[in-house]
DNA sequence: TAAACCATGTAACCCGTTACATGATTAT
DNA sequence: ATAATCATGTAACGGGTTACATGGTTTA
């Protein structure tokens, strides 16, 4: 958990292009934002308003069909300038891992016991799972080079994550064939 | 954050091979555990009154001194069941990264914003940083290539984690240099 | 004797999840 | 018609951090 408030940092980031709803933030965390951040909408919604409380955000209502209300935020200034201020603080230090993987790996710390490779098998599978649903992604965003050109930063960082789970499926096949044989 | 209580499955898995107080629980977070999961003493201390409370734990008192008194904590068999079931249980589900950097990069996007290298340098800063901190750690506990074999899980993790380290600075510096000059 | 560390707790608060609650619109 | 989705909220609870609170022991 990042215990400082981030979830308004990204909605403020979210909405300095164009104005947005609760539900359209949302929509962006079910979708590829969320492969990098997420919060429900009963976080979203109490969080957006507060922001508008304390002036960082602007509202105008729509209507859209005969009754339904929407509800689209936009920054204020102050709104702009705490995005800005955010962007350039200090990133924080690097915390625990606090993987499931991990910490059972520590806890059972002996080779030769048997849910070792059981365990392996589990790690394997949920990244290639995650792998695939990233290279996924890739594909439906980033096939037109000119979409990587326009979008620098959301490349760079699905390219990264994907690597990664790449790197880390290599070691786990590494590590999981040099397990002693029962 | 881990939803499912994990901070319970540590604990069990600490106590697992010798009786310990809160105390010393607190200080393995302090020490090699804390680089993969750590808690508070003002949550660890509440947690373990529970368990006790479920039957999980038992304890003994003890006197250090005049009148210090200590509280060591042991398993149950009901506590050695909750943690082997624990330690078979099924991974979880990858979840979003969270992580500063990689949010910040995203919302700002674009290849030729002045903040971009900047935010590069804070991330090779920590991740540097980070990577010394583990080597560190891998040179006071695994010099001795007996304690690799005796403690197997731990010098896996550890191992990986420096690994994880290096090839994210390595990435980094690649991407850092490839950044247009302004 | 003073500082650092040992030792154990509680209280207030924040972030996030799950569940509760309601109603409108669109697509089949 | 009815199911899926749009749209916006609130309530209860759990896990984690910071701060409050207290007192004993060891070491320089």
């Amino acid at each position: 958990m990042s215990r400082e408030n981030t979830l308004r940092y990204v909605i403020l980031g979210l909405l300095s292009h164009k104005e947005r709803t609760g539900y359209d933030i949302k929509k962006c965390f079910q979708q590829e934002v969320g492969d990098f951040w997420s919060s429900r909408h009963s976080q979203i919604y109490p969080e957006m308003l507060k922001m508008e409380e304390q002036g960082l955000l602007a509202s105008r209502k729509a209507i859209t069909g005969q009754k339904l209300e929407k509800k689209y935020y936009s920054l204020t200034d102050a709104g702009k300038k705490e995005l800005e201020e955010w962007l350039q603080a200090p990133l924080g230090s690097i915390v625990p891992t606090r993987d499931d993987f991990t910490i059972k790996l520590y806890l059972i710390d002996d080779a030769a016991d048997p849910r070792i490779p059981i365990l392996f098998q589990q790690e394997i599978s949920r990244h290639q799972i995650h792998h695939r649903h990233l290279t996924e992604r890739w594909k439906e965003l980033f096939t037109d080079p000119e979409e990587r050109e326009r979008h620098y930063g959301h490349a760079l960082i699905l390219r990264q994550a994907i690597d990664r789970e790449a790197q880390r499926l290599a070691w786990l096949k590494k590590e999981y064939k040099k397990l002693p044989k029962k």
